[in-house]
DNA sequence: GCCGTTTTCGGCCCGACTGTTTTCAGTCG
């Protein structure tokens, strides 16, 4: 039996929470229905339209199919609700035409499409399912259950072992041997599954270390989702610059300890197997051409789809070599991606928002935000120390650590009492307090509050009491339990902290720990406005599980003028300090406008902001 | 299925690798 609509669909949390967003302002707004599709809710079916008019097809490079991607990523990327919209309204969206249009009419309408109805009675989950094993395409597919019978991974397992595959015209023993491979491989997830993004960057560096041992190599990079700053990742992609012979990178890449298993290997391009699962991509490119290999293989395909269409429309050709003529083959750009930008009348565009949802229009109209840069940070506003039972990294040395990175402030935040593992007692406080007295004395150009890292109470009350809290004078307020409430306590229950003066800014929205933990339901528009209202600021949190708030709210949050945030490390130990980057790159990929950035403000503006705050 | 200031029809991004082929289809990113 189908499942009901919009119930125990797989997506990422960031997406739910948005979606959820979106779902919760849509019941909010209009008290006659509860089931208005939202942009997201709207663009997943016409993702799913694609996937399986890509088995219908027989191609996921199918116009049809790439009409349908386009339309479903302008919609997910659309501000406004797309439900609202006239048919003809929609067909302004770019990518959307009438029949689609008419689509997105009919599912507002009746809450489902005909015809994608149709393709699913015709392209059953378990058959779907096939071309997730890595290897078998649409075409594949299509086969092994025409000639075959094959209607799931398990018939296509069985098949196999009974050496069916071999026989069929046009495959042989290697690839029936590569597909069973594939499937032992797959542990359910295949093609789809994702890592988080702390655990991709780890094996990434570890891995271009190694590329970086071979002669003749110069550089080693990731690019792809990872340079994208995507918070889990499907593959790994590095490109090598050698100097020297590529295939010897290549034998070399092949061979490394982290190797599980080949699945390509050629004299530009191989791909491995390694830890966990997880597939490691490797181009090698000469050094002239790596601003056009760069551009090529971040990413994303849509972006660079995009960047190819406005190649073609100046007579030139976009590929991973170079940006060139096509009348005579000559070289228009190619040494670095600025180069292919500006060729194409472009500013330089960040990887993280190469994702063809907006940018390149904003870029053509010279309307993208000031991108935040770690040199534009002025102050940290989350750091633990070892008086927090989590914390490994002594006050002295913490604050010792800030100074030497040039900063004029700095909030020191340890946990509050109610952590009762990690918490600090008020008297600890108060220590803490004199000796902080000193440490301003000893760096007079940069201004050390005293602060905490209050936690939120189902209830939205903090820890201490009022009096108390008043002697401090920075709070950063989190979520740290009650994960499971239901949106409406949640939304509530953050709301109640902004509002508390001795709130400056709300730590790690979501509480969310990539691929571990989901975030918490929130009514994302409504925090929004409270923060708008109360001046609390989003924390941008840079540990590299949490990357909280996520993206898609912090662009969300950028659609408004009145909300403004605070780009924190939540430093436990001294290193930690340099997560900073992670945090501008997560503001990056949010759209963040460095002028809404709390801590890249003069020390004196910033300092009446907490002021004002906590005056209420 | 979408799109258009040369176009309402005829285009639509590009290439490496693999396995099975004697020149290419399928898959992948």
């Amino acid at each position: 039996m189908r499942k009901a609509k919009g119930e125990g669909e797989t997506l990422p949390s960031a997406v739910l929470l948005f979606a959820f967003s979106l779902f919760a302002r849509a019941t909010r707004d209009s008290h006659m229905l509860a089931l208005v599709p939202s942009n997201s809710e709207i663009a997943r079916n016409l993702y799913e339209m694609a996937r399986l008019a890509a088995l219908a097809e027989g191609s996921s490079n199918a116009f049809r199919v790439r009409a349908y991607e386009t339309a479903a990523r302008t919609i997910d990327g659309h501000p406004d609700r797309v439900e609202q919209l006239s048919e003809a309204e929609m067909t302004r969206l770019r990518g959307v035409g009438k029949s689609t249009a008419s689509k997105i009419r009919e599912l507002v309408d009746t809450g489902s499409i005909a015809r994608l109805e149709e393709l699913r009675a015709r392209f059953p989950p378990g058959f779907v399912a096939l071309t997730r094993v890595p290897g078998v395409g649409p075409k594949t597919a299509v086969r092994l259950h025409d000639e075959l019978g094959i209607a799931n991974v398990d018939d296509l397992a069985a098949a196999i072992e009974r050496n069916e595959l071999r026989d069929l015209p046009g495959m042989g023993e290697k690839t029936e041997e590569n597909i069973r491979n594939a499937i032992e491989r797959l542990g359910g997830a295949g093609k789809e599954n994702r890592t988080p993004i702390i655990e991709a960057i780890r094996i990434a560096r570890e891995v271009c270390e190694e590329l970086l041992e071979v002669p003749g190599v110069r550089s080693a990079e990731p690019m792809g989702s990872l340079r994208r700053f995507r918070d889990t990742i499907g593959d790994i992609d590095i490109i090598a610059v050698s100097t020297g012979d590529p295939e010897e990178v290549m034998s070399r890449f092949v061979e490394l300890p982290i190797v599980r298993d080949v699945v390509g290997h050629g004299a530009r391009k191989s791909a491995i197997v390694g830890a966990m699962g997880l597939q490691i991509d490797l181009r090698v490119v000469e050094p002239a051409q790596y601003g056009s290999a760069e551009v090529y293989f971040t990413g994303s395909k849509a972006h660079n789809i995009r960047l190819r269409q406005m190649a073609l429309d100046r007579g030139w050709t976009l590929n991973e070599y170079a940006l060139s003529e096509i009348d005579g083959g000559s070289v228009v750009a190619s040494k670095t991606e600025e180069a292919v930008y500006e060729a194409l009348d472009l500013p330089w565009i960040p990887p993280e928002i190469r994702e063809d949802t907006g940018e390149i229009e904003a870029a053509r109209a010279g309307s993208l935000p000031a991108f935040v840069r770690v040199q534009d940070l002025k102050g940290d506003l989350h750091v633990h120390t070892d008086l927090s039972g989590d914390g490994h990294v002594s006050l002295a040395d913490v604050v010792a650590g800030a100074a030497e990175r040039g900063y004029r402030y700095l909030a020191i935040t340890d946990h509050g009492e109610n952590l009762t593992i990690n918490g600090l007692t008020r008297h600890q406080l108060l220590a803490q307090r004199r000796v902080l007295a000193r440490l301003n004395t000893k760096y007079p150009d940069m201004v050390i509050l005293q602060g905490a890292e209050l936690n939120i109470a189902p209830d939205g009350s903090v820890d201490y009491d009022a009096d108390f809290l008043t002697g401090l004078e920075f709070g950063v307020a989190s979520v740290h339990s009650h994960f499971g409430l239901d949106a409406a306590a949640q939304t509530a229950r953050v709301a109640t902290a902004m509002r508390n003066p001795a709130v400056n800014v709300i730590g790690h929205l979501t509480g969310r720990r990539i691929g571990k933990r989901p975030g918490i339901d929130l009514d994302v528009d409504e925090v929004l406005s409270v923060a708008a209202a109360t001046g609390c600021a989003l924390e941008i949190n840079c540990h590299l599980d949490r990357l909280d708030a996520p993206a898609e709210i912090l662009r969300r949050a950028m659609e408004r003028d009145d909300v403004v945030f605070a780009i924190s490390t939540d430093t436990h130990r001294l290193h930690e300090l340099d997560n900073a980057i992670n945090g501008v790159r997560l503001a990056r990929r949010g759209w963040v406008d460095r002028s809404r950035v709390v801590n890249t403000w003069p020390q004196k503006r910033f300092l009446k902001w907490v002021r004002d705050k906590r005056s209420g």
